[in-house]
DNA sequence: ACAATAGATTATAATTATTATAAATAAAAT
DNA sequence: ATTTTATTTATAATAATTATAATCTATTGT
């Protein structure tokens, strides 16, 4: 296994003993999945047909109860982009809540801005409403201009 | 009825037309609790409980098609908090898709910020990621510094 | 080692939000 | 007045998610 992975694993693992939790088979099973495709933003459905490849007999309501527990210990954040489906991707090492999305609404793509733009935005939140930011989600509805409809694979039904 | 109220219904109504749809009585039932309820964001069965106190014999998926509908012509804004319903919003005068939200995390309070504070970095979108920016969505989590997380309706469910 | 307990998982059923379908109505066009 | 079209109603279907009860696993105390 990937040095850099099983050193995520480990520390995930930490973070569930911390709070109680073990690391079940099944639980490990999910958390590889999500490590392995870090960039892209799953359903608990994708996530479900993926853990399923390394392991057959996990059910369906393991893969949602585990993807709950770990957005609640943050260690996932959980998403919606409109479409019906909660998505869920790992926060990335300290960088908790610092990351933007570019939607296309033309080709669907979803991009990742790995960058915290906001702190300025935030300072502006607390002095004028006295509103103490914790997390926030910022996303962009447009076209890019190189986008060639093309490689569109499902209509973008995403919305704000 | 108020006279601001009966302005935007009239806006509305030849925006429809335009587009070659027609004012209906259930649709004017629901455009009208919507400008009658601006400052909140209306579940589909948020809105249907209040259509049917003006128009009982409206169906549940009449409302739905409406606020669909409405969505499309960009009179109202759909919005997805995480808690698994989508919400409604009427899209105010010009400023198409100029506010954002601050939604506490401990009493559940969604306020809303009626500016956009997003030109820069749109541009800055632009310009670094050659993505033509036609809407976006700022929503910020946390706590007011004054929440007195008694008057706390319903569990705050939603996520980022 | 062995029984008791608690935690986690599975299979399945239930719930909730939303969308689709077919029949009925109403409005508009010929 | 009759045909066409849009809209609505009532109902069924779907899709995502959550709850339930039974089973399994691991751990603890004896």
């Amino acid at each position: 296994m990937d040095i850099t992975i099983s050193k995520q694993l480990d520390k995930i693992n930490r973070q569930l003993m911390n709070k109680g939790y073990k690391l079940t088979a099944q639980r490990e099973a999910t958390v590889l999945v999500l490590l392995e495709n870090e960039q892209d933003h799953l359903s608990a459905e994708d996530v479900f047909m993926l853990v399923r490849q390394k392991f057959p007999e996990i059910g369906l309501a393991t893969v949602y109860r585990t993807l709950e527990l770990l957005a609640e210990l943050n260690i996932v954040e959980k998403m919606n982009f409109g479409d019906g489906v909660a998505r869920f991707d790992l926060r990335s090492e300290e960088q908790a809540h610092m990351h933007h999305h570019l939607i296309c609404t033309v080709c669907g793509k979803l991009k990742e801005i790995k960058e915290d733009w906001l702190l300025e935005l935030e300072q502006r939140v607390e002095r004028e409403y006295g509103f103490k930011v914790t997390d926030h989600r910022l996303d962009f509805m447009g076209v890019y201009h190189a986008c060639n409809g093309e490689e569109c694979k499902r209509e973008c039904k995403a919305v704000s």
